[in-house]
DNA sequence: CTTTTTCCCATCGGATAGGTAGGAATTAAA
DNA sequence: TTTAATTCCTACCTATCCGATGGGAAAAAG
C-alpha cells in the first residue's frame, strides 16, 4: 500500500502537472525544459486541502529526489524540473516510500543480500521477482502526465 | 514489500508443499483432498531456522485464513487443506498482510471509499487499478506449488 | 497420567507513520 | 528599507504496528 506520503505526492503533483502542460500549451512551447512559474504550498492546498506542513516535508522529498525544482520568497514555490512524460510514477515512489520489489532480494534499486535463503534456487524470489516486473512495466511506463488525464475525452481534444 | 510474517508463511509452506507432493506421488493418488500427515511446528523450524512462537502464530493465521488444517496433541501438527495448486499465493498474502492493491479505493478484497477524491475522475485511481491488476496477473496464477519448483529440471523430470 | 502438540491471550520494545512547532534564510515588492 | 511571503531546516511528538516472547489451557496419543 501506498503511503500517505505517497498518496499527497501523487495529488500535489497533479496540480503542477496540470499547471505545466496549460502554461505549455498556452506559450506554444511544448518542449521547454522547465516550467518558470513556481507554484506555492498554500496553492496547491487549497486545490488538494491537506496538511500544510506535511505537505512540506513531501515537496523537499520530491526536490531531493530530483523531480521538482523551487523558487524561494515572495512569488516562490515548486515547478516540474522536467516534462511531465519524462517523471515516471516509479522514481515518485521510490523517493517517498523506497522499494517497489516485495523483497529487499529482487529490489533493483533497493537491493540488501537475502541471508536467509540461496537466491538461486529460492522459489520465493523468482516468483517475487515477477511480482516486481509486472508492477514495473506499469509504473516504469505510466508517467506524471497521466496523472492529469481525465477519463472522458481520452485524447487531447483542444 | 511483504512483511516478515509473509515471508515466514512461504518458508513453512514450502516445506509442507514438498511433502504433500512427495506423498502424493508415492501413494499414486495426485487429486486425494488433504494430506493426513501433519507436520509439527518444531520440524518446519527444524528445516527453515526461525522463531517457533512466531512460527505458531503465522500458522494459526493460515489456518484462520482456510489454507490449513490442524491436528492437536502428540503427532499433531499442520496440513494443507487443498492440493498446493489450489491456494493462489494472492490468497496467502491477503491473509497475513491485508490488502494487495496500493489504495484501499481500488481493493478488491478490502475496499474502503476514497473521501478525499471522486474515484470516477480521480487519475491515481485508475493507474492504481493498473497496477493492482498487474500484480494480481501474477498473485492469481502462481500458486504454493509454484513455490516448490527447483529451477534446474524445470518439469515434472520423474 | 505423562508427553507432545495445537491453541489462546497478554505483553513488550523498537521502529515507523503521520503530523506539528518554531524559526532561519531568501526574495519580491511596497 | 521594511514588510510580507515563501522555502528550508531541525527537532519533536503520539499512536500504531511489527516482530517477537511468555505462560499457560486444551486436546490427543501412548
Amino acid at each position: 500500500m501506498l503511503s500517505k506520503k505517497a498518496q499527497y505526492a501523487f495529488r500535489a503533483l497533479s496540480t503542477l502537472v496540470r499547471r505545466d502542460l496549460a502554461r505549455r500549451n498556452e506559450q506554444n512551447a511544448p518542449d521547454s525544459s522547465a516550467s518558470d512559474t513556481p507554484t506555492s504550498i498554500s496553492d496547491m492546498v487549497q486545490i488538494h486541502p491537506m496538511s500544510t506542513k506535511f505537505l512540506e516535508t513531501i515537496l523537499l522529498d520530491l526536490k531531493r529526489g530530483g523531480i521538482l525544482g523551487s523558487k524561494k520568497g515572495k512569488g516562490g514555490g515548486y515547478y516540474l524540473l522536467k516534462h511531465p512524460d519524462d517523471t515516471p510514477l516509479a522514481q515518485v515512489i521510490r523517493i517517498l516510500d523506497g522499494p517497489i520489489a516485495p523483497l529487499p532480494c529482487v529490489s533493483l534499486h533497493f537491493y540488501e543480500r537475502c541471508h536467509d535463503c540461496n537466491e538461486a534456487v529460492c522459489g520465493l524470489n523468482r516468483l517475487m521477482a515477477e511480482v516486481r516486473d509486472a508492477n514495473l512495466a506499469v509504473l516504469e511506463q505510466r508517467t506524471l502526465s497521466d496523472l492529469a488525464v481525465h477519463p472522458e475525452g481520452t485524447a487531447a481534444s483542444a
